[in-house]
RNA sequence: GGGCGGAUAGCUCAGUUGGGAGAGCAUCGGCCUUACAAGCCGAGGGUCACAGGUUCAAGCCCUGUUCCGCCUACCA
């Protein structure tokens, strides 16, 4: 027997980097496009090409990962469709950063040149998360790979562009868009935060041409002043009732506007007068368009003022919104200036306050869109699990907006439309057109707007599978199983996915969405480099192995809760990983040279050359086997983590290991030697098994030094699923045991409290009423004895009670442990006091239940019944110890 | 403004039809027992945020309150 068959501790480094190039190379992730087997299929949410991987990602793609290794366990074809998203803005920002750096824009360069740029950038960096999920053990079909401007990928793009345009669900307009004058483009409302923030509330007079008087209005943004076409009253405003004035001198820019009454004005708010300024503020732009009023663009796409902006041309945004308000002070018009909390909305990629800019933009068409993806979830073709997301989901459908598609950048899709420098008619069009629809001009100029990156992550289900070919691999795999992702992501890509997938494959993109929590950090702060409490995942996995950080994930993985992710507690589960290795190692040596054969699976409950704990532990095998397929299977992936470590640890660790030691040191013959060995076989086999999906590194270790095991364990047959299995459950072995381990514990429980050393072997002797616990114990007596170390334990049927002894109640049996010379009757009699309070506390709540008449006659037999019967036990117990703290007082009196 | 979630042991959190308050870590005591000191054995620790209600019975269901977090919104 060779102790050196596994090394002492558990070395992740090299075994992962060892299994990893072994699934790789046997192309053990690869899914058959055709198959009679079931299929199961997730797409990968794509990273952005420019990203490394964070948290949120490690957590995501372990589920996924746990999801996917599980189904094929269970037989299933597996499709796992990786890829990256091209991410314009952020990947154009890093682009253009590098350019900065050689002191260069990318106009010195040219669009052509710089997508050039990009793509080389893409070359050269674009694979890093990539390889970091490869590291995670990610079990993606790697060679299917795609990234949303692939060739395939950008004529689905065009395809789905086009289609909408001639349904009329995309069309082209000026309107009120967000606008960061940084990234210099136009971004969906999604595509802005919104951040709380003090800011000022300036009331300013707008005089009558008369100069008797005026309107007072309020606004937080002074600047946009310059662009006032109205002032605005609502019509059932008393305070203007009267008013016969139709104008109002804007002030600085000596302009005459008009006074406008719109039912939009909030009379409550200020002095119920508002300025309107229809360029730079949505609402002010739909009441431009109720009067007619013009717009007159004063900040310019760079965020400087324009030529519009009289004397204030060529400012700054906010700088001229300081001088506009000196201007005002000193003309006397400033009438007020007050604290004001609002909300100021900023680029979600560089944090810019976004300017509400008038702007000539693509728009999809939501609201029919919508509705088909609202029938989805409430039908039940797609189910959002936890299902409190249905609400969050609903509510944004049905208030959905139109969707701005068109960004000013020029890394993506470009838009494939056409204006006749003629007519002006567009042509929307899949090839390139030669003339114009309309007028048959040759004067075409294409649009130069490239789509928003999540146009093409909404198709990413079915784009990624090859449509708009017909491909057989769409006809296995779509609509798709599962959907794993945070929620941050709903909107902006899930109910996208939807609405497209529906739309165009008339069927649901997948059939469950699965969200999952954010990770944070310990103090349940969102990781974020500015607040600098990021944890690299790459750190973790280097300092304490994927396994034991996939571990983690998923047990802190509850439905419903953040993540809060500490080292501390990765070493925790390493901990765990190291407790299964060593019980492996421990397992093999003994039976590394057996002869076991995975397909051939003889045991069962009837053999009688198992024993109590070889029955126990099957029985128990069989119970977590349900348990963590029921647990994945409705995406309780914490549960399985923990009844799984509660299995390894304590149940075939502490019990089942320590129980049949003396066997297998042959103490018991050689056929209740070679019985263990097979069963103690069987159960690590399955339990690698059944961790395989949550840890798959360390047990494709394990499994490939089992013998009798072939190839990967990723073939292997879930436990459920072995051919002529038979159940293995069996109540009696688990109550046998439970009367064992409860006698061990009893007298370990006496060592413990009594301070006698483990290794002063004892003696011991049990009594009982109950002739069938004696049976019991006589029968296990080897293991009580081995487990709670005694030299002698003796079933005593006289009756008496031994003097100097300290005894234990368990299962209804008095357990005295001789202590001889040894014990200290004080001690004893404290512990035996301890014990009776306990129980005392107990039996007060219960008598309350039995001496309720009403709980006797409502509450259910059963229920009735085990209440009585714990009282009963209870009252036995506590008259046990009494009786022997008596004994205990009246000897240490003597 | 609307909505959602959370409050359970010192810490982090489980707790699925209402009937035993649990785990991991930390703490305390004892152990180099030939798989594992990244270990083994034993122990202590909770008014389940607060106030009501329904029920024979509430951590769980209902109402209200406080505190924390998040999402959403065109509140000038």
């Amino acid at each position: 027997m060779s102790s050196d068959l596994l090394d002492k501790g558990y070395e992740p480094k090299a075994v992962e980097e060892r299994w990893n190039r072994f699934w790789l190379e046997e192309n053990l992730f690869s899914a058959d496009a055709v198959s009679d087997q079931k299929s199961f299929s997730i797409v990968i949410p794509p990273p952005n090409v420019t990203g490394v991987l964070h948290m949120g990602h490690a957590l995501n793609n372990t589920l996924q990962d746990i999801l996917c290794r599980y189904r094929r366990l269970r037989g299933d074809n597996v499709l796992w469709m990786p890829g990256t998203d091209h991410a314009g803005i952020a990947t154009q920002n890093v682009v253009e950063k590098e350019l900065a750096r050689e002191g260069k824009t990318r106009h010195d360069l040219g669009r052509e040149a710089l997508i050039e740029a990009v793509w080389e950038w893409r070359e050269k960096y674009g694979s890093a998360i990539i390889n970091q999920l490869k590291r995670l053990g990610a079990s993606c079909d790697w060679d299917r790979e795609r990234f949303t401007m692939d060739e395939g990928l950008s004529q689905a793009v065009r395809k789905v562009f086009v289609e909408l345009y001639e349904e009329g669900l995309i069309y082209k307009g000026n309107y009120i868009i967000n606008w960061c004058p940084r990234c210099l483009t136009a971004l969906a409302d999604l595509e802005v935060e919104h951040e709380e923030s003090e800011g000022r509330l300036y009331h300013i007079l707008y005089p009558f041409p008369n100069q008797k008087g005026g309107i007072v209005v309020a606004t937080t943004r002074p600047e946009t002043m310059l662009g006032d076409t109205a002032v605005a009253v609502n019509p059932d405003d008393e305070r203007y009732a009267d008013l016969t004035e139709d104008s109002v001198i804007l002030p600085l820019m000596n302009r005459k506007i008009p006074v406008v009454r719109d039912k939009y004005v909030d009379m409550s708010f200020g002095t119920g007068g508002l300025k309107v300024t229809p360029a730079h503020d949505p609402n002010d732009f739909e009441i431009g368009v109720r009067h007619n009023l013009p717009a007159i663009k004063v900040i310019g796409d760079d965020g400087i003022m324009t030529s519009e902006a009289g004397r204030f041309q060529g400012l700054d945004r906010f700088k001229c919104r300081a001088q506009v308000v000196k201007a005002l002070e000193k003309e006397n018009l400033l009438k007020q200036v007050e604290p004001h909390q609002h909300s100021v909305g900023c680029c979600y990629r560089c944090n810019t306050v976004i300017e509400p800019n008038l702007s000539k933009q693509w728009f999809v068409k939501a609201k029919p869109l919508a509705d088909k993806a609202i029938e989805a979830v409430e039908s039940g073709k797609t189910r959002i699990i936890p299902t409190t997301w249905e609400n969050t989901y609903y509510d944004w459908m049905r208030n959905i907006k139109d969707w701005c598609i068109s960004r000013q950048i020029w890394w993506g899709h470009q838009i494939p439309a056409w204006t006749c420098g003629d007519c002006e008619e567009i042509t929307v069009s899949m090839d390139t057109p030669e003339t114009c629809v309309k007028c048959g001009s040759k004067n075409l100029v294409r649009e130069t707007d490239v789509l928003d990156t999540w146009f093409s992550s909404a198709l990413w289900p079915f784009s990624t599978l090859g449509w708009p070919e017909k491909t057989e691999l769409l006809k296995t795999f779509y609509p798709t199983s599962v959907l794993v992702t945070a929620f941050d992501i709903l909107f902006f890509w899930v109910a996208r996915m939807m609405m497209m997938g529906i739309h165009f494959m008339k069927d649901v993109p997948f059939k469950d969405v699965y969200i999952h929590a954010i990770v944070r950090d310990e103090e349940g702060k969102k990781m974020s480099k500015s607040t600098g409490n990021v944890i690299d995942p790459l750190v973790v996995i280097d300092q304490y192995g994927t396994d034991a950080f996939r571990f983690t994930l998923t047990a802190f993985a509850a439905q419903g809760r953040d993540v809060r992710m500490s080292e501390k507690r990765v070493e925790g589960y390493r901990h765990f990983v190291n407790k299964l290795w060593n019980a492996a190692r421990f397992s093999l040596m003994h039976i590394q040279d057996g002869e076991f054969d995975a397909a051939e699976d003889s045991i069962s409950r009837e053999n009688e050359r198992l024993s109590l704990p070889d029955r126990w532990i099957l029985s128990k095998l069989d119970r977590l086997t349900t348990s963590v397929s029921d647990s994945l299977e409705t995406y309780h992936f914490n549960e399985a983590a923990s009844n799984l470590y509660q299995f390894v640890w304590h149940e075939f660790c502490d019990w089942y290991l320590e129980a049949i030691k003396p066997v297998l040191y042959g103490k018991h013959g050689e056929e209740a030697m070679q019985a263990s060995k097979h069963v103690l076989w069987k159960v690590l086999k399955d339990t690698v098994i059944l961790l395989h999906p949550i840890i798959p590194f360390i047990t494709e270790e394990i499994w490939s030094k089992l013998p009798g095991t072939k190839g990967s364990i990723m073939q292997a047959v879930f436990p459920g699923d072995q051919p002529g299995r038979r159940p293995m459950i069996d109540p009696d072995a688990e109550s046998h045991m439970a009367l064992v381990v409860d006698t061990i514990t009893g007298i370990r429980n006496i060592r413990g409290e009594m301070g006698i050393s483990p290794s002063m072997a004892l003696s011991a002797r049990i009594q009982s009423d109950n002739p069938e616990s004696l049976n019991v114990v006589r029968e296990y007596a080897s293991i009580i004895k081995n487990l709670a170390r005694l030299n002698e334990f003796m079933i005593d049927e006289s009756g008496e009670k031994p003097k100097s002894a300290a005894m234990a109640v368990a299962s209804g049996m008095v357990i005295y442990v001789d202590l001889e010379g040894v014990i200290d009757f004080e001690k004893e009699s404290l512990r035996l006091e301890k014990e009776i309070t306990k129980i005392a506390k107990e039996l007060t709540t219960i008598s309350k239940k039995l001496n309720n008449e009403d709980f006797l006659a409502k509450a259910p037999d059963e229920v009735v019944q085990n209440v009585r019967e714990k009282n009963a036990g209870l009252i036995e117990k506590q008259q046990k110890l009494q009786s022997n703290l008596e004994r205990v007082r009246k000897l240490h009196e003597d």
